[in-house]
DNA sequence: CAGTGGTCTAGACCACGTG
DNA sequence: ACGTGGTCTAGACCACTGA
């Protein structure tokens, strides 16, 4: 029932920041006066203000204040997986294609790779209800000694393919979304004879050090496949 | 120089999370145990601990301990603001339309609306280096005295037409991305004679009941603009 | 029962910014 | 010099889990 005293401090700010008694730039009260008005303790003020800081509400500068911040309107989150965006989900998976290969002159660019450095090639097409709805393709850099398990080839996301050999944690991620239509290997592998239009989903992968480590198309139907985000300040109050 | 050590303690924490040493579902020192390693006092354990479970490392379940998490691994973050998604950003753009209009049957349903609820309608064009690139149209639930500003309709993203009279922290936004093939109207305005895909962007304004408040679409040549995000875990070290 | 994390206190010293 | 936020201590009491 009863809130602790700091998520109470968090709450009551939070109030006053969406209600827009506090604007952007508007000075929230001193630590010792937000002390005097709740009777309590610097650290438990200061708890309240560390998670207001962490969400992004307000700013702290040393000798000056804590201000309310400009909102961070354009930020979204985006929850994307290859297997499961679409508007049914996918049922079945068939591998086209798994293959060592020397990477062509725009993979070399794109991975910033050394020429001769070796590829793993994955082709794939995701069926949902029985319908052809995306063809996947990955390249993945060969490190000697890497296991490459039939399963995880078949049935994995990108993630999943590369975790068996290192952190999650460790792996950054960029995506870039784009409508674009078939070319003819897409157009034969999803069967598709109209023009439909394509969701293309890139993914990147990258190591602590930055450097590329695979990269990911997926194509998906435009008819089958729908992303959504939403923004980031749905937290709570 | 000197990191706080507080900061330490997380850098550690995190090197052993990224290194896989603690991997997903590992205990972590107890609070106690940390106190002693870094010979601290236990509230700066914990000033740790806290950034790390704000950051999604680690979940601590009292009576038990403080565990590794599952890494987020489909989380990225976007940003998205329909003005400068484009490969070049937006530098004209031409009101094609403002209206007060009673709502379609699609929008009543989409918007959660009563049927005689006034709806203002704006359509737009957005255009890069003197091509059209985009076409935009925005529903806005009418509000009495709700001021609207020419240059707000004209330039402004759709954010900034509801800031002036709800703060932006009150409001929550979703986004749903896909790949159309133009209709009629938007062939027209964007004077599409071939095939062209659409990356279509709609934009739904949420208040802090939840309740819907306005509804953007944008129509973006598919040559003319990708989107990008990237992974949440890019945080430092 | 002993060990864990969760909340909270009443001090301390520091570096910073403004007058 | 004074008020601000930043770091840190050495305690306290609580509720929870597990043996």
């Amino acid at each position: 029932m009863e809130l602790p005293i700091y998520l109470q401090i968090v709450e009551d700010i939070k109030d006053k920041i969406k209600s827009a008694a506090l604007k952007p730039g508007d000075a929230i009260p001193s630590e010792n006066a937000l002390c005097e008005t709740y009777k309590v303790s610097r650290m438990t003020v200061r708890k309240g203000l560390a998670i207001l800081i962490s969400e992004g509400y307000i700013t702290s500068i040393p000798g000056k204040g804590s201000f309310v911040n400009e909102p961070d309107s354009e930020k979204y989150t985006l929850y994307y997986n290859e297997m499961s965006n679409l508007i049914n989900s996918i049922d079945q998976t068939k591998l086209i294609e798994v293959n060592i290969v020397l990477p062509t002159a725009k993979l070399i660019n794109s991975l910033n790779l050394s020429s001769n450095r070796k590829i793993i090639l994955v082709k794939r097409l995701f069926y949902s209800n029985g319908e052809k709805v995306a063809f996947d393709q990955k390249y993945l850099i060969y490190y000697k000694g890497m296991p490459v398990v039939e399963k995880e080839i078949k049935y994995g996301t990108f993630p999943d393919m590369v975790s068996k050999y290192t952190s999650l944690f460790a792996i950054k991620k960029e995506l870039t979304i784009s409508a674009e239509l078939p070319d003819e290997e897409v157009a034969k592998h999803l069967s598709l004879y109209n023009t439909i239009p394509l969701l293309v989903v890139e993914q990147k992968l990258f190591n602590t050090q930055n450097k590329p480590i695979g990269l990911g198309i997926t194509y998906f139907r435009g008819d089958y496949c729908k992303l959504s985000a939403s923004s980031s300040f749905s937290n709570s109050g």
